[in-house]
DNA sequence: TAGTGGTCTAGACCACTAT
DNA sequence: TAGTGGTCTAGACCACTAT
């Protein structure tokens, strides 16, 4: 069986001509699996089979039981531009949006104490934001900061820019970060918000925050949705 | 139904479980599909929800048509670093391998004679490697190189180093990269190489390199397998 | 409350791999 | 040549979403 006589392959291809041609817009839903299969003459389990192949081209994606969207387009994420999420997303005319969903003092796990240089166990800061773009949520992020180097932290408005946040409100500036990008799963507690089910595979983004000291400062991990994310980076 | 119930993920549970007791090795074969409904009494169906849930974690691949194995470690790329592959490899301890699948003249396309900055139309090398690791082809790159800047190229040994050959022996030295990473559906060129199913997705680097005047010098388009690579980036 | 996506059964055929 | 993974049919039930 080749190629051409892949039944999948076929739907997918009328489909991505048929969405060109009726103008879907970034967002729209598709029509229900039962009545793509009976507008193409085959069972649910073959147009889910040519819909997940146009969801690992980033063509569209699922909201959790609520169906098949049109994806919208990359963000351009550049780490070593130093801009944070709002001003990436002002400058590439994006609608952003932020949401604390939560802001807490937790015991510190071992591998966040060890990034932090902190005693394993001490109380750390665990603050969850999600982002949004087109009031699409795109990534879910933890961020690990030290509670006794950043007091009362919690009573600051955590849904800015944390950066801007630590160098005014504490004087403590962010000189340097360690990356580490891999695809994986999204983290269980990431996958209602981001409207995903569980298991599935997005980008994690690690990163270590240091002060011109090359202290730690702040540990963040990031889960992207697959399709909203490109990182660009330039090395010198 | 809630997710202890999903039996897929019971079936993933014990599957990992049996893994590690069995102390299966990287890159071993996992018993066949229909084996393996027999031992969970469930369908090819179900057992295959299961694999492709771990194949999402990164736990286990497949290779098209030959079945299921152990993923490897990940191979951590620093582009900061400028280390070459086999450099990266060996300070990694692992087995690397690199073999010129092709290495020809051909009209450079819109986009990377744009990159390039050449004439439309003109003529350029493309290069194509596969690098494996532990036999394993994990990477499938295409390199283009303008033709009239760097004569005979395709007399040279291609296998190693491209920095290191232009650098030698042609006084070409690159001293900056601009790199793009997107999660993307494998170029269908590479996923007979890298026993992948066409549409499978991946991770796509795409690199310009340029000489210390800031003009460009060559363009990498790379797809790696999701589950073998770290990107790590530092930020100054 | 109607309809949807997620999950699962119990098969089948075919191209391809392993030997 | 035997067995495998990839593809497909024709259903079913359930939790959840949309309204």
């Amino acid at each position: 069986m080749n190629d051409q006589n892949k039944q999948y392959l076929q739907i997918r291809n009328q489909l991505v001509a048929a969405l060109a041609a009726e103008r879907f817009k970034a967002q729209s839903k598709l029509p229900s699996e039962r009545e793509l299969s009976e507008r193409y003459g085959c069972t649910r389990v073959t147009v889910r089979e040519a819909l997940m192949q146009m969801e690992a081209e980033g063509l569209i994606y699922r909201r959790n039981r609520r169906g098949w969207f049109v994806t919208p387009p990359r963000l351009v994420f550049s780490p070593t531009r130093k801009l944070n999420f709002m001003q990436m997303v002002d400058e590439q005319n994006r609608q952003g949006e932020t949401r604390v969903a939560s802001a807490e003092v937790v015991i510190g796990d071992a591998d966040t104490c060890c990034e932090l240089m902190l005693v394993p166990g001490e109380k750390i800061y665990e603050i969850i934001r999600i982002r949004s773009l087109e009031g699409r949520p795109v990534l879910y992020e933890f961020i690990y900061l030290s509670q006794s180097r950043f007091p009362d932290l919690l009573d600051q408005p955590l849904a800015q820019s944390l950066t801007v946040l630590l160098q005014d409100h504490y004087g403590e500036r962010i000189a340097r970060e360690q990356i580490r990008i891999t695809s994986a799963t999204i983290d269980p507690r990431a996958t209602e918000a981001l409207e995903v089910l569980p298991g599935r595979s997005g980008v994690c983004i690690r990163r270590c925050r240091l002060n011109p000291k090359g202290e730690p400062v702040e540990r963040d991990v990031e889960y992207w949705l697959s399709d909203a994310i490109e990182v660009q980076v330039d090395t010198h």
